[in-house]
DNA sequence: TATGAATGAGTGTTCATTCAT
DNA sequence: AATGAATGAACACTCATTCAT
């Protein structure tokens, strides 16, 4: 799988489609995953709403765990990628808020990607390879503060701790609008996005300038 | 049910020991469910685990939801008592503080209860009045924070927003402690702490006086 | 399991009927897996013929092939006591003459358990303990057989052979009366018996007194 | 289907090949078959060993069970040529012998071929056909067996009983073969074939000399 | 109060077969 | 003639729950 694709439509289709049906049990996964859990997502359900019947799971993915695991693999790619898109000569501060803002939107755009990765515990599901997909999202992450710190723009401490408290409060922002709690043009994000930077970066130093309280 | 059993003795018990039945179901589910989740922890594991019959479950509890909403809101009433045990008069921070601190030795005591509260998502499993009670908890934590803000000690935006933004924070921490990645008396934590503060409180002021950084 | 139930009673039974129901199940499935073969018998067929829910059979055997493993263990214990009551005093020839009598009996009595044990070939479902519960029949036989060897009543080459040779012919016996083509009473089992006995014994010695040609 | 191919080539074929489609298919299931049984045979199997699709088998073959008796048919037609071949002036133990002989060879030769029509059952698999084809087997084995009977040279008995009683242990000796546990060449197959012999010949009567005990 | 055998709906998965290409 | 994605009924097995004891 290369990307995940899309979540708008739920159209039913002709029979025998040749295309689209790997996609469309991807998608259906997604979204029963994401909201109702792994085990509470039944593969009759799933080939349900994928429109195709249960044995085709099976044609695509070797179990209902690798099913997961391929998802989850898609989904991490893509937010990895937004991190590698972050402009390298920018400060800290600036890459994380382009990254913050990337996620941001995508949190709208597709909000079962975000809580699949971020907001459900998969328990033993996951698989070595998946796993690693995970580590090295942090890694890229952790990559971008660890340059700040060496600036002075990150409190002292492990590098790969400020990358968790920065991430857990970017979540908890892309939590809300995943749940369509706030939109992406809500205050809410730059808010939460501004205090996850106050959590981590130096004490002393003014970076980012006189805090924009609102 | 009114209060959790401590999670020591995995001691066989005496055949036919009158007392105590409910409490070893409780702290079997308890294990379980935040070791494997709800869905892997089935009630012959839980009975076995308990030392009891499977049946038995069933003068306790209606159902396995049911006993998961039992424990919860037990876990629940703990940690909200540690709320309101923080000195009415202190500062925001110092009761924030007094807080975190309660909880991180909980986590280090009971660590599965912190995580059946805070890192475990339970679907559609809570009922009303469980999740009653963990608004209950925002609340008491609102509260704290409501009365630092009106001291001009924490950041303007809503209280509820940095509520949830310095229990992440926290939850964090005590995370880490539940998982046995750090002890109690680990720098770990107080670093957090400090950053959920930062997170929240007012820029310009400096509550709390210069950052204790590491 | 210590034996294997009579094949008697298709009785509807009461519900919740606390014994026997292990004992159903055996029969059910020992019936079923000789009438159609192992893969042809579904766990709800035996199910159904035992009277009781395809989820039972799961607390009495831990699978399908587990089921089939003990029946067969059963089956062969009582193969094997046949052969051990063989009057050890008397000739090789006399002592297989009682044990083909009493198996002959047997197939008689009870079809499905002959049929079990020598007329189905169980692929690679048989465990380690089953194959050697057969590889002991066939040992007590060889041991009967040798000891004619050693009187020279058998004829030369290896016992285990004459042992196979024996048991092939006894079997032929065996199938058609368990297959309701012969009774026990039928001159045919003894016709066979004789050429069994013919087939091994020495060749110039007229052990057995001249032959009973019918 | 007129023959079976020889058991020799698991070569992969050029793509497109245009002959020996169904021949590779006979080959594939005839081994999937006599090794691990019709049920544990899957047509992914069958199609994969065969390389072909799928959906392949059914250009030639209406279903699975059809593929089988096919097969079981065209080993039939080649056991009962061998029988057809023995010399009809010779006598009846030579011609059992000559018979013997063939399909010893040929258990060498084709192994999976001897399995499929004398070690495996096949419950009710096999259609009226398949059944009368055995049963045309039976009929020319019965009828050297007859022939040598009004000669004498054969006990007082049913032919028919003789018959089967002569097979099953010529078949030993074959299972033994088609397993590689003799040789072709061992002196196992001709011990059997004698005692065969001995099991339906006529007991007062020299019948072949003097016994070659070995 | 406690038991544990029994239940039966439900699970993830397989597989012989079909059919548009 | 050949493909291989799709099918859906069937499979072995699990599990929350019941209830006679």
């Amino acid at each position: 799988m290369t990307h995940l694709p899309g979540g708008s439509e739920p159209v039913p289709r002709r029979k025998r489609d040749p295309r689209g049906t790997r996609e469309r049990l991807v998608r259906s996964a997604l979204e029963l995953f994401t909201s109702q859990g792994y085990h509470a997502s039944t593969t009759p359900q799933i080939a349900r709403r994928a429109g195709v019947a249960e044995g085709t799971i099976y044609r695509h993915f070797d179990s209902k765990e690798h099913l997961l695991n391929e998802i989850y693999r898609a989904a991490l790619r893509l937010l990895i990628s937004y991190v590698k898109d972050s402009p390298a000569s920018a400060s800290c501060r600036d890459r994380l808020q382009h990254i913050a803002l990337a996620w941001r939107d995508l949190a709208g755009r597709d909000p079962a990607l975000i809580k699949l990765v971020f907001l459900t515990r998969h328990g033993g599901l996951l698989d070595a390879k998946s796993r690693d997909s995970f580590r090295e999202l942090r890694q890229e992450l952790s990559n971008v503060i660890a340059s700040g710190k060496s600036a002075g723009e990150v409190r002292t401490g492990l590098v790969e701790l400020w990358t968790d408290v920065w991430l857990a409060l970017v979540v908890l922002a892309l939590d809300r609008i995943a749940n369509k709690e706030w939109t992406t043009q809500h205050i809410g994000p730059q808010q939460v996005f501004d205090a996850a930077w106050d959590a981590i970066r130096a004490a002393d130093r003014g970076t980012g300038g006189p805090r924009a309280d609102v």
